[in-house]
DNA sequence: ATAAATCCCAGTAAAATACTCGGATTTGAA
DNA sequence: TTCAAATCCGAGTATTTTACTGGGATTTAT
């Protein structure tokens, strides 16, 4: 019951992404330097949020991603499905296989799987990246006369 | 983002034994056989809900198990939990770190772990033992009837 | 005494995770 | 036109986790 760091990295890659990629194409070198993550592990990860349709690329010599829509209109829900393939707890049989009646016992849990699924998609779909980014700026601007105190 | 085996078996033995230890001790064998798990790996997962405190075990001859309190004080969450370890999708780093302030970026994604956590949290502990054992109670009911024509 | 059970610990095959690496292709700029 | 910076693509691999299996010790009702 772990989210891997597909999806951990694949976060914050994207703030950082809504961050930085206002003006111009963001490289995934750069992103990979800001949130230290290994780089070619990354482009891995920007592949299946390029397939997702959440983000656009631009090949060549100064090219890199963008967001292809605005940060309020891309969901933690979308990012982490992009990456993680199905955020479900349980992808659950009982509703596949045919055969209902026997094991009436398994059934049961299936409603308790329904609720978690239907938490935790609740969960992420109601975040947008643009709440991470403002979020961001603030913590940023708190933290800020932290820098030379703070080991 | 998966539930594994031991939460969804573990889920369905003590369901299982809720229905079953009413009488007497239910043995591993029987629960095993009833829900088509593996008996040596059940033993395990019973292990762990003993040290959890969810049930109690009657050793020898004629023994086996039983809830340690009733149905009713038994959470899904405690039953997961005690399977599975945390429930965290995310065990954050940020929290127990003490570089903070480097890291601003990592900390923004911290709030979405936490909403993940929780909702988790929230669903998993909402849903007690004994409401599964009536809806099983009841499915077993309604599908009774299809015995003779269901495949 | 025996058989039925829990208890306990160690090993292991398969799958998933978290990467790395090499090379092809595109493209802006010198 | 050449170069370098970038995406694109596919394969390989070490580590970790999962999902078990097996053997033997201990307890206890009959």
């Amino acid at each position: 019951m772990k989210l891997s760091t597909k999806g951990r990295y694949g976060l914050r890659a994207l703030i950082d992404l809504a961050v930085y990629s206002e003006e111009s194409a963001v490289s995934i070198g750069s992103i990979a330097a800001r949130q230290k993550i290994s780089e070619s592990y990354l482009e891995q990860l920007m592949a299946k949020l390029k397939k997702a349709g959440l983000v656009v690329s631009i090949r060549g010599a100064g090219g890199g991603y963008r967001l292809a829509r605005p940060a309020g209109e891309i969901s933690v829900g979308d990012i982490l499905r992009a990456l993680e393939g199905n955020l479900e707890a349980v992808a659950c049989d009982g509703l596949k296989s045919d055969r209902g009646c026997e094991d009436a016992d398994v059934c049961v849990t299936k409603y308790v799987w329904q609720k978690i699924n239907e938490s935790i998609t609740q969960a992420v779909d109601d975040i947008k990246l643009s709440q991470l980014v403002e979020e961001g700026k603030k913590v940023k601007n708190i933290e800020q006369p932290c820098q030379n105190g703070c080991k």
